[in-house]
RNA sequence: CGGGGCGUAGCUCAGCUUGGUAGAGCGCUACGUUCGGGACGUAGAGGUCGCUGGUUCAAAUCCAGUCGCCCCGACCA
């Protein structure tokens, strides 16, 4: 490729919008363009980075034993409502309708389609078992797009879908897509990690995410430097050891607090720790209001929440709702009287982490005061103990006891055993040996292409640009003549671009008028592994001048070497000393 | 959905408070001089100031509405 005939428009300044490091490279570095919010257009070189990584994708996943084919993105409702996600789904699925006014949507997922297909077409178990993928485009109307391809709402994703007949084919799918994942995401030069993880609205019993370690990542990472443990935050399961000390009347008595409605703001007003402050959360699902009761310093998994309830819609109940159901106030809800009444309070669930026989202070459900002394278990029911509190770093592993850490990632792939979710409700069945129907076990397996691309960028970029590890690159090499204008420069640049090509190698020729500087601040951000540079100082001398664009320095080599050299990046990079973060 | 910010040339932004014929740098075009880490000179092109309405003799500027984009939050009890 001549760079004076490549659509690159690469930027000298950053563009305002972009925050990451993979948004702003990717803007900069003439990859991508936006059309609207979490919409891109790819521009060739974006483009090509989000093909390696599809290649890299398919030849893995055909290694593992999936074929590949391709269902239509826009879907129609019936199979949507078949499964009821039409309705669980929400305002993330684009509906649309045509023009005889039959609804649609835009695929967020294939799980619909693909059982559907397999229903039709697959009725033996001797069919079994199967796995199909495909590369396509979805759409979720996300609620708030960010960081480029990071979070977009129309976005490239592969995903597969295994059939088996019994659980334990199921298992081996699963292990097989496990598998061609560490596969894929080592190829494409990331660190990462994988994860347990929550199923959300996908559904299943087992998941797990494969997270790609940075700091601008969006998930919280919960590992256990003891035992290996390693989970969403979303997911994770956590103890602590003791809570707090504080003094405390052993009877329940009435405080003034006026105006304290904020856990911080009680605890140093009444000189207690804010793990011995329990906050009343009142919330509302699809049918009914509930109390969650946890420590002042804690957080709800609203996630492990909604499971646990089983509802598909959950959220904070208003402060005139609050008013209406305690009596109360907001800032000032607490467990003690508060009645469990048919369409009012229907449930108080208390988090695990608040100990039976130990005081605290609750709101009084009356404006400007609070309780002390309030003993769990007696001036309050302990009757609905769960797990609700959200897990982080210093809590103690439920396995090892070892204290937790925590990193950021960025979700890469996400892998479920989905069992019989779909094809039980779907009628996906097969017959078994004996002619019984059965509903195959299912999984269901995706991976973010151009989200993949974007955390390379993330975990691979300097100063000066994006360092995209040779398997991602754009092209393998850029032959750059310092001065297109002195005639012997171009005619060797020209010479050694149709070398490299005819060997089979993407090149590319900065063949543009522009001063060596330009050129090369342009090759830094787009991020090519390989450079030749094309000038006086190697011609005089018969060498020609390489540098890998992690090196500080370039060397001269002998031009017969010159191949070889190139074909030598991608192992170059494994070893490299320096690591870029 | 709540809060905040922004919308003026391809990009980054100034001008708006105090209304009076639209600006800078970079980029682009032509010519010349340059030529190993974003060269220089000269001459040029390029803008319905997001959109609609209002106030006014006069609106990029004031007012109202609307659309779009970005950021923070949506874990607040």
């Amino acid at each position: 490729m001549r760079f004076s005939k490549f659509l690159c428009p690469t930027l000298r300044e950053d563009p305002s919008e972009a925050e990451t490091a993979s948004h702003r490279l990717m803007l900069r570095g003439g990859m991508i363009r936006q059309v609207a919010s979490g919409i891109y257009t790819l521009l060739p070189l974006g483009l090509r980075v989000i093909r390696k990584v599809e290649t890299i994708v398919r030849e893995e996943m055909s290694r593992a034993g999936a074929q590949e084919v391709f269902m239509p993105a826009v879907l129609p409702a019936e199979l949507w409502k078949e499964s009821g996600r039409w309705d669980v789904m929400g305002k993330e699925l684009l509906r649309i309708k045509d023009r005889n006014e039959r609804e649609f949507c835009f695929g967020p997922t294939h799980e619909e389609i693909i059982t559907d297909l397999v229903r039709r077409e697959i009725r033996s178990y001797r069919d079994l078992p199967r796995n199909f993928f495909q590369i396509q485009t979805k759409f979720r109307d996300e609620v708030r797009p960010r960081f480029g391809l990071m979070r977009c709402r129309e976005f490239t994703m592969k995903d597969a879908y295994s059939f088996d007949i019994n659980e334990e084919g199921a298992k081996a799918s699963y292990d097989q897509m496990y598998e061609a994942y560490h596969r894929i995401f080592s190829r494409c030069g990331l660190r990462f990690s994988v994860v347990d993880a929550d199923s959300g609205n996908i559904g299943g019993s087992q998941s797990q995410e494969f997270m790609v370690l940075a700091d601008s990542g969006e998930d919280e990472i919960i590992r256990c430097p003891g035992c290996g443990y390693s989970a969403n935050s979303e997911k994770a399961d956590g103890v602590i050891s003791k809570i707090p000390e504080a003094k405390m009347p052993n009877q329940m008595e009435k405080r003034e607090t006026p105006g304290k409605s904020t856990v911080s703001d009680v605890a140093s007003f009444l000189e207690v720790p804010e793990g011995r402050l329990i906050k009343t959360l009142i919330y509302k699902t699809d049918t009914m209001y509930l109390a969650v009761l946890l420590p002042g310093d804690r957080e709800v998994n609203e996630i492990k929440l909604k499971s646990a309830l089983q509802a598909q819609h959950l959220g904070l109940a208003s402060a005139q709702e609050i008013q209406e159901l305690t009596g109360g106030p907001l800032g000032f809800s607490g467990p003690v009287g508060l009645k469990i009444e048919k369409g009012k309070i229907e449930r108080i669930l208390v988090d695990g982490l608040i100990e039976k026989d130990e005081s605290y202070v609750v709101g009084a459900n009356e404006k400007d005061v609070h309780l002390v002394g309030v003993v769990a278990g007696k001036d309050f029911s302990m009757q609905e103990v769960l797990d609700l509190h959200r897990t982080r770093e210093g809590d103690q592993c439920v396995k090892c006891q070892a204290v937790l850490q925590s990193d950021r990632g960025i979700e890469v792939g996400h892998i479920f055993r989905l069992g019989t979710k779909y094809s039980e409700i779907m009628q996906a069945t097969f017959s078994d040996p004996k002619g019984e129907l059965k509903p195959s076990i299912m999984g269901c397996y995706g991976i973010g292409i151009g989200r993949t691309a974007a955390a390379a960028i993330e975990q691979n970029h300097d100063a000066r640009g994006v360092i995209f590890p040779p398997s991602l690159a754009p092209f393998d090499v850029a032959v750059i003549p310092v001065q297109v204008t002195n005639e012997d420069l171009k005619r060797e640049g020209e010479r050694l671009y149709a070398l490299l090509a005819d060997s089979g190698l993407d090149v590319l020729l900065d063949d543009r008028e522009e001063s060596a500087g330009a050129k090369f601040k342009d090759l830094d951000l787009m991020g090519i592994p390989g450079k030749i540079t094309v000038g006086k100082k190697g011609l005089a001398q018969g060498k020609v001048e390489v540098k890998m664009r992690w090196q500080e320095e370039s060397q001269f080599i002998d031009p017969s070497e010159l191949v070889d050299w190139v074909r030598s990046i991608p192992q170059a990079w494994d070893t490299r000393s320096s690591k870029v973060a």
